[in-house]
RNA sequence: GGAGAGGUGGCCGAGUGGCUGAAGGCGGCGGUUUGCUAAACCGUUAUAGGGCCUUAAAACCUUAUCGGGGGUUCGAAUCCCCCCCUCUCCGCCA
């Protein structure tokens, strides 16, 4: 949610931090909640005055009903009149906030300044790590490898599922839950965070403190007969954990991991890049979310994103760091980096992770404050959050990157005392 | 799934129609007392919206908040309806 004090006070600069987006109905909509907040405010100030008449003359009438036993009809047939005014201005104020918060929702997060303008063709490559293997005749696609070596199954998961649920069998299901291991204890043991066994779903109005509802209903998956939806990424039961708390500053930063399937529909993105395990309904990650102040946040992100590397790092992947410009920016995030490992059969550098600062933008929605100090006041915490990291991808890079001429593919050292020997393969497993 | 009980401030807990943002206690903070500590005593102790202030803050005024939402009433923590949650018993079950 944008602060829509701000937009009050510094109008301009806050349509033109969003005007970066690309969006061209941000405009209007923009004139909309002003006009909005405006109404909503006058709205506010009437009731308020009616209500204090009634507050007064509630007062006084008390005590007329204990002398004389009841009111004077003449000045109950006054009270009721007042009693309808206050009713159709209660109606009035409704309408208006309600049309004001469902218009406010879908504003997205103003970028930061340092995120470039442009969409994604003005993605900035930050740094790189690794030398990419090159894509050549003898570096084939993970799906070739993984149905060589019999790790996943894809027929079958359409069979059980529908396409984009990939059933890991085998050293394939071993080496998934070894990933997972291995990085919460990486997380755990060297980077501080909290472990969380979180709900695979969750209610509508979690949903919208994370910022996947009220926009993006169709890309999730929805219990019919209770509403629940299932979560698109460890991130929205982690950082809505703290929904409506005032949490002590000193707690901070709060950093919390978590491992969870995700579950996205991904509707309309069909036939992109989408061969293999490149975009799947269901998948295996592993989630970092921090909690912290607003002075703290710039920095904050630069740890949380070396988190996020360290995993990519420990697999021995080539990967590079790519700041988001202000078009390609999800809609909750105010600047993200994406970690791309390279993967050499396919000959593409996948996303596998996305870092991302929300400042306060989820912390509003969700009501997540803090006191820096007791007797402070309370204000909204900054929430980021990055893939620390997702699995399918990953896995992807890891096959076509590891694979031996002798069709096998090795392991890196970090992943040895999980898997249990060095190789997967005919002969390893 | 069935039956019942309940949800009040940081915590415990009173309050079944008005003067209750809410008794009392605990805790916190400030003070008095004390060589120090303890005890005792006094004071204080929420959040949000709006107004005013024409930068902001404080102060001030006002509204709202007793799980959430709606209703009845001149007036609701208190009465009615819906929802959420907790607990107890029964049933079912990994």
């Amino acid at each position: 949610m944008i602060d829509l004090r701000l937009l009050r006070s510094a109008p301009a600069e806050m349509r033109a931090a969003l005007a970066r987006r690309g969006d061209p109905a941000l405009g209007p909509l923009l004139d909309e909640i002003q006009q909005l907040d405006e109404q909503r405010r006058k709205q506010t100030s009437e009731l308020d005055l009616l209500k204090a008449q009634r507050n007064e003359a509630a007062q006084a009438d008390a005590r007329v009903v204990k002398q004389q036993g009841a009111l004077p009809p003449e000045i109950a047939a006054l009270r009721r009149a007042l009693g309808a005014r206050i009713a159709d201005a209660e109606a009035t104020l409704r309408t208006v906030a309600a049309s004001l918060e469902t218009k406010a929702l879908l504003i997205p997060n103003p970028p930061l300044p340092e995120v470039p303008d442009g969409d994604a063709t003005a993605n900035r490559i930050i740094r790189s790590w690794g030398t990419p293997r090159p894509k050549g005749p003898d570096a084939t696609p993970h799906w070739e490898i993984g149905e060589r070596l019999g790790l996943f199954d894809l027929p079958r998961g359409a069979k059980l599922s529908g396409s984009g649920f990939p059933v890991f069998v085998g050293a394939g299901a071993r080496l998934a839950r070894a990933l997972i291991q291995f990085m919460l204890d990486l997380h755990v043991r060297e980077h501080g965070y909290v472990e969380v066994a979180p709900p695979f779903v969750v209610r509508r109005e979690i949903m919208q403190g994370t910022g996947q509802l009220p926009k993006f209903e169709d890309d999730l998956y929805r219990t019919a007969t209770d509403d629940l939806f299932l979560v698109p990424t460890a991130e929205v039961p982690l950082t809505n954990l703290y929904r409506d708390e005032i949490v002590d500053g000193a707690r901070l930063p709060i950093a919390l991991t978590a491992y969870t399937p995700c579950f996205r529909r991904e509707a309309g993105a069909a036939g992109k890049d989408t061969r293999g395990l490149l975009r799947v309904h269901q998948f295996d990650k592993v989630e970092l979310v921090r909690f912290t102040t607003a002075t703290e946040s710039a920095a904050e992100l630069e740890r949380l994103t070396q988190h996020a590397e360290t995993v990519l790092q420990r697999l021995e992947l080539a990967y590079r760091v790519v700041l988001l410009a202000a078009g390609d920016t999800g809609f909750s995030a105010a600047k993200t980096y994406d970690l791309e490992a390279w993967a050499p059969g396919v000959g593409a550098w996948l996303e596998v992770s996305s870092a991302s600062s929300f400042t306060d933008f989820q912390a509003r929605r969700a009501n997540i404050r803090s006191r820096r100090a007791r007797g402070d006041k309370p204000e909204f915490v900054h929430t980021l959050n990055a893939s620390g990291v997702a699995l399918p991808r990953t896995i992807a890079a890891l096959l076509e990157t590891r694979q031996q001429p002798d069709g096998s593919v090795t392991l890196p050292a970090a992943l040895v005392p999980y898997m249990g020997t060095d190789r997967l393969g005919p002969a390893g497993a």
